[in-house]
DNA sequence: GCGCATTCAATGCACATGCAACTAACGTAC
DNA sequence: GTACGTTAGTTGCATGTGCATTGAATGCGC
């Protein structure tokens, strides 16, 4: 690929990114109290129907954050009362992480604005 | 467009941009001590070729960072010797900002990395 | 059992960012 | 000229992030 045509494919990456990272951000935020991180875990936690919930190191894997970043957003929907976390009884360096009930309702009442502000910024 | 669709496009282009920005900045960082959006505004500046340089103003429109952030980029740039904020003679409140001889260099030594490191990570 | 490297997660710290408030300069109305 | 609203850019502050370190638990070699 020729640099320049890389160049502006970055920049095109860099623009549809920042605009809908900021939508999705201010309008979580607005109508719903969430971070885009806070969401995002909450999102996958839910997709998984894995009862147990899922372990800090496979959220990790999904979602773009390093491990403390990752931890700090854990701690955040904690102690807002939308995930807990159990010590993983087989590995107890392991922390299984799963959405409380008001987690779940939360994340029912976000999902649309997600979807919403997506199908909104990269169509228009 | 359907909305797992729009989701999948969505978590994609999270997943390149993660990938993409975290390269660069490492990249500029290791070899060129420049941060990514240090490298994005002093490239700006040099392709610019009007010798009076951008005002920040300009700068803003193409790089996305909110006002303060630019600000202070550019207040780190010139700290390290690498752009000029000269007053604009015919607005006093705008600034002109253009890169130093020591600004271009530093440029010129970067951009290989940063094409070479968008080629690769956009290519595999 | 006893070390020792490894892995998982949390925390101290430095730093870049965004928001809101602020300062300075411009332009207009009068 | 004076007052007022607007625009350009900077700064105080709170916060989210990454890197490196730490602490705990695991597994392996012996």
């Amino acid at each position: 690929m020729p640099d320049e045509v890389a160049v502006k494919a970055w920049r095109e990456l860099s623009r549809q990114y920042a605009a809908l990272s900021c939508a999705l951000e201010s309008a979580l935020q607005d109508r719903h109290q969430l971070g885009m991180s806070e969401f995002e875990v909450l999102d996958r936690l839910v997709g998984a129907q894995d009862c147990t919930g899922l372990r800090m190191q496979e959220l990790g894997e999904q979602i773009h954050l390093s491990q403390s970043a990752l931890s700090r957003t854990v701690a955040r929907l904690e102690k807002d009362g939308l995930v807990e976390r159990k010590l993983c009884a087989s590995d107890r360096r392991g922390v299984f992480v799963h959405p409380t009930e008001a987690g779940r309702e939360r994340h029912a009442a976000a999902r649309p604005t997600h979807r919403e502000v997506i199908n909104t910024t990269l169509g228009g």
